[in-house]
DNA sequence: AATACATTTGAACACCTGTTCATATATCAT
DNA sequence: ATGATATATGAACAGGTGTTCAAATGTATT
């Protein structure tokens, strides 16, 4: 299964959006509720500046919806097509790692 | 489900070394059949010594693997969990924008 | 109107990242 | 040994990125 180089760009983009600790902490947290800036920062020990940041940048990929209510903004999932993603990620993630090593390779170096 | 710090530290890494398009093109090159260095370059039109550069990076998040065989360096996805992962992600890139909505809430202000 | 609250914005900073180039290492052939 | 090929490595540069701070905007309450 082959994607376009339109379709790889794209792909790249939204994963690079999803690629920062704290994005995608933000991500998770209103990822099946909404979830207010102050909330979000609250919960994650974050500057509501920093956190309004990211909800930009997140916004802009379409990873996330906005509503506002009030002196609030809510943050939600853009829709189920980027909840089932992110869920993927998560299940992989979540899952115990593979035994099927025939040969190990040597450690990279990564500085 | 919900991941803990360490596995959503590992998760937003993961996703930011996918989140280059030229890595991220280089992953999807070698995902199911083995690759030589001077093969990915040359379909990819890139410097041997930037594919070079990039599968350190993907070795270093063991998300390829090399086995060197005479001059050339052959390489591969990791594993098959690698590969699912990938998939998934593929699959709703490839996918058509619309999706069964049963019903179609938020209405978003995006700018 | 004024105040308090929630969020956004922009500038500034330090840091990281992708790329290129030149060079090094390794392997095969002559 | 030399030379050619394949890959890796390191330095260096340009541009991007996350974070913080201060200030602005919008919104409800008194």
């Amino acid at each position: 299964m082959r994607l376009s180089p339109d379709q790889t760009t794209e792909l790249a983009e939204m994963l690079h959006v999803m690629g920062d600790a704290n994005r995608l902490r933000i991500l998770l947290v209103c990822l099946d509720e909404e979830r207010a800036v102050g909330a979000i920062a609250d919960e994650l020990s974050l500057a509501p500046s920093l956190v309004s940041h990211h909800l930009r940048l997140l916004r802009a990929a379409r990873l996330v919806r906005a509503r506002k209510q009030g002196k609030q903004v809510f943050y939600l999932a853009a829709d189920d097509h980027v909840r089932s993603v992110i869920g993927d990620l998560v299940a992989h993630v979540a899952e115990p790692p593979e035994s099927d090593h025939t040969h190990d390779d040597h450690r990279g170096g990564a500085d």
